[in-house]
DNA sequence: CATCGTACCGTAACAGTGTTACATAACAAG
DNA sequence: CTTGTTATGTAACACTGTTACGGTACGATG
C-alpha cells in the first residue's frame, strides 16, 4: 500500500524562476497566467511549489541573493584588504545595474527568504575583508568588522537604490561609489591617501565606462 | 452660454489623499473601493481627482515629500553648519521612521512628482549646510557641497531603507546614522574630533531613545 | 428668479489579477 | 496490472483597477 508519489519534478520550479528574471529583466508584468505562458506550464505549477505568488517572489529573491552572491565569490583577495573591499562594492553595484530590476525585488522584502545563506555569505565577504583590513592596521584596532561592513553596505545601497529608482543620474554610481567607500574606509581609520589608492584600483574594473552604463536589464 | 462649470470641491481630494496616508500608516491595504469608502466618497472620485490609482499614488507621494520638508524646515540654522548636517539628518531618519509605509511609498516612484519642488527644498538644504560648512573652513574648498550632501543622502536613505525592510534592527539607525555622518564629513574635510563633537550634537535631539523607536506606524 | 451647461459623483458593468475546487494524468510500489 | 498518491490543467471564484451611463449639484447667464 504505502506507495510513494509522483516524484516533484525540480524542472517545472528552476523553469519558473528563470521565466520569472526573465520577464523582470525585459520590463514585462510578472503575473501568474503570464509567467505559466512562458514557462510552459499552468498557473497551478506556481501552487504546488511555491504555494503562491507571494512564494514565488521569494524564490526570485533567493535567486537574486545567490547570483550575487556568486558574483561576490569571483572577487579575489589581494593582499591590500581595502582594496578588496573596494573591489567587493564595484561588483556589488555592477551586479545591481546589470539586473536593476531584480535588484529591486530582492529588496521589496529582503528580509523574507527561507534560506539566508547566500545574503549572509555576501556581507560575510565585506566582514572578512574589514577584518583583514583591522588585523593589517589599516582600520584602528577598536573599528568593529561588522560596524563597518555595515556601514560600508548601507551607503553602497541607498546610492544604488537612488540611482535604480531615477532620482540620481546613472553616473552617480562611479562618482560617487567611490567617494563613500573611501568616505567608509577613513573613519574607519585608514589612511586618506592610502585608502584613496587602494579604492580607486578596487573600483578600476569598472570604471573604464564598464559593465555599468549599458542597457543590460534585468 | 459660456458657464464656468461646478468648482472641483478639494475637499475631496486632500480626504483622498488624507485617506490614504491614514491606511498606509494603519498597513491597511489601500484599494480603490477600500479608499473610497474610508474618504467617504466613490471610486469615481479617485478617476475625477487623480485620473486613477497611479495618480493617486504620485499625490501620495508629493504629500510625503511636502510632509518632510516640512520637518526639515522646522531644523534651526545655528553657527555650526555641520551640526546643522548632522541635525537635518536626523530629523530625515526620525521622519521615515515616524511613517515608514508612506517613507516606501515615496520612494517606490521617487522620480515621479508633478512637482519636485518639495524634494528640491529638502535637498536644497543639505546643500546649503554644507554650502555653509565650507564656507566656515570646516570642508576643504575643493568639496562640492552638492556632492557632500548627496552622499550625505545616499548613506542616509541606504540605512533608512534597510532597516525599514527589517533588514537591519531599527537600532541600526541610531548606531549608524551619527557614524555615517561623520565619515561624509570627515571625507568632506572636517577635522575628526571637532566633528564628532557637532555631530552627537546634531544627533542629540533624536539619541534618548526618541521618535525612532516607537510603535507609531505610517 | 429661471435656465442652461458643465463636470462631479454614484451605480453597475468590464477586463484582468491571484487563488482554488475538481477531474485527469503520471508515476512509484506491491 | 492494480492501486494509491500527487502533479497538472481547466474552469470557476472573489477581488482589483477602470470606465460607460444617469443623476445631480453648482455657477454663470438672461
Amino acid at each position: 500500500m504505502c506507495n510513494m508519489p509522483r516524484v516533484a519534478a525540480p524542472a517545472v520550479r528552476t523553469a519558473l524562476v528563470e521565466a520569472a528574471a526573465e520577464m523582470l529583466a525585459g520590463r514585462v508584468a510578472v503575473t501568474a497566467r503570464s509567467l505559466a505562458d512562458r514557462a510552459g506550464t499552468s498557473t497551478t505549477a506556481v501552487y504546488t511549489h511555491f504555494g503562491g505568488m507571494p512564494g514565488l517572489w521569494r524564490a526570485v529573491r533567493q535567486e537574486g541573493f545567490t547570483r550575487l552572491a556568486g558574483r561576490l565569490a569571483e572577487v579575489p583577495r589581494t593582499d591590500d584588504a581595502v582594496h578588496d573591499l573596494a573591489a567587493l562594492g564595484a561588483a556589488y553595484v555592477a551586479a545591481a545595474h546589470a539586473s536593476p530590476f531584480l535588484y529591486r525585488a530582492m529588496f521589496d522584502a529582503a528580509a523574507d527568504l527561507e534560506d539566508p545563506a547566500a545574503a549572509d555569505a555576501s556581507f560575510s565577504r565585506l566582514v572578512e575583508a574589514a577584518e583583514r583590513a583591522r588585523q593589517a592596521g589599516r582600520f584602528s584596532a577598536d573599528a568593529d568588522p561588522a560596524a563597518v561592513a555595515t556601514r560600508f553596505w548601507a551607503a553602497g545601497h541607498g546610492l544604488t537604490m537612488l540611482v535604480l529608482t531615477d532620482v540620481l543620474p546613472p553616473e552617480a554610481s562611479l562618482s560617487h561609489g567611490p567617494e563613500l567607500a573611501v568616505a567608509v574606509c577613513v573613519a574607519a581609520g585608514d589612511d586618506l591617501a592610502r585608502c584613496r589608492e587602494s579604492v580607486l584600483r578596487g573600483w578600476a574594473p569598472t570604471l573604464p565606462g564598464g559593465p555599468i552604463g549599458p542597457p543590460a536589464q534585468g
